[in-house]
DNA sequence: AGTTCACATGAACAAACGTTCAGGTATAGA
DNA sequence: TCTATACCTGAACGTTTGTTCATGTGAACT
């Protein structure tokens, strides 16, 4: 099983290590567990990644540069802001549950030191494009004037809370639709109705 | 440092085994720094406790125990459903706040398999709080006629993604009362006002 | 004073870890 | 056919891991 094509390899090697960084955990998943999934030797894998970290960083970056750009463009030209959030709920969402494996892997290994900035950086992302959707919908005139920054973090709360709940209690899931009405309707009943 | 009290000795690794579980994880926080912290040999630890993941369990159990006691209590005498929402989230957050120990060390290493089924029961107890308080509202009339499992899954999300955020980015954090504000009124204008 | 017993020690062990390295093999160009 | 190159191999190394065990120690009871 010998002579393949280098960057083939790579992509093995990627696939193999997200399944099993997500299986087990960084510390769990050794470099001969991933390079036995890849069908390569263990110096093989140091051909293609300097080491451990390197692996586990490069994996990262990658998914959740293809999960931010998803989300942002599915709700980039939609008008209504009520709409808009729950678009953007409901892609989040879904991604999340598709993507297991990522999220997994994104989810544990949480105190992380060195993966820590590029989380950060990509919650700061996200947190941004509900910021903008809920201050036009304030501008519009649909929104409450609430407290943008705040009831952004909230939100962005509920989706990373979905994410952990994926991982925990994956039959005890809520819709996403059931998830938008109740944050723009709220608990409580309405006046007029 | 000989000839202690037994149960203060036992009392001191978990002391310590909290704490370091906490900050490394529990694959990087060996036997020997537990041993090391609590002020004991390594096989005096041995004696304790049978294994690592006994260590993990009793301390995992321990506190989540104390963690449902002090929830439950906090609102089992409140009468008003909105209110009663409120006082949960403001508990359970202030809490999860206090003992980021515990959070971290519960939210690390998720797919664990062998403390997954003791973290469900905590949750589905947990849930179980939210949908009797969510379904008094309703009966009363105060809240709208809402999914209960669903919602409470949602708010119970909330709470979820709130203790992550705590790991992630403790400078990021949302207010208790605003979230109760969200969950309450929803983020669409009334429409008396 | 002697025995017992609960508590404590740390050297020792096998296993597993991340990483390296001396070497091997198939392909491409000369 | 020879050489260069890119890809690959797995034994080996030095650490560290969880766990055991032969041995000690001091207080309490007989």
């Amino acid at each position: 099983m010998n002579k393949r094509s280098g960057i083939e390899s790579k992509k093995r090697i990627i696939d193999a290590a997200l399944r099993l960084f997500s299986e087990y955990g960084y510390s769990k998943a050794s470099m001969r567990m991933i390079a036995n999934a890849a069908g390569i030797s263990i110096g093989g894998l140091y051909l293609h990644f300097k080491n451990k970290d390197e692996l586990y960083l490069t994996l990262m970056k990658s998914k959740m540069d293809d999960f931010a750009g998803r989300t942002m463009d599915s709700v980039k030209d939609i008008a209504d802001p009520a709409e808009a959030i729950n678009a953007f709920m409901t892609v989040t969402l879904d991604y999340a549950k598709k993507h297991k494996g990522l999220i997994l892997l994104q989810g544990r290994e949480l105190g992380f030191t060195f993966g820590l900035e590029m989380k950060r950086k990509f919650f700061k992302k996200q947190r941004g494009i509900i910021e903008d959707i809920i201050r036009c919908g304030i501008r519009t005139g649909i929104f409450r004037k609430v407290n943008v920054r705040e009831t952004a973090k909230i939100i962005f709360s509920v989706i990373r809370g979905f994410v952990l709940s994926i991982v925990v209690e994956p039959n005890a899931l809520f819709s996403p639709e059931e998830c938008g009405s109740l944050i723009l309707n709220g608990l409580l009943k309405r006046d007029g109705k």
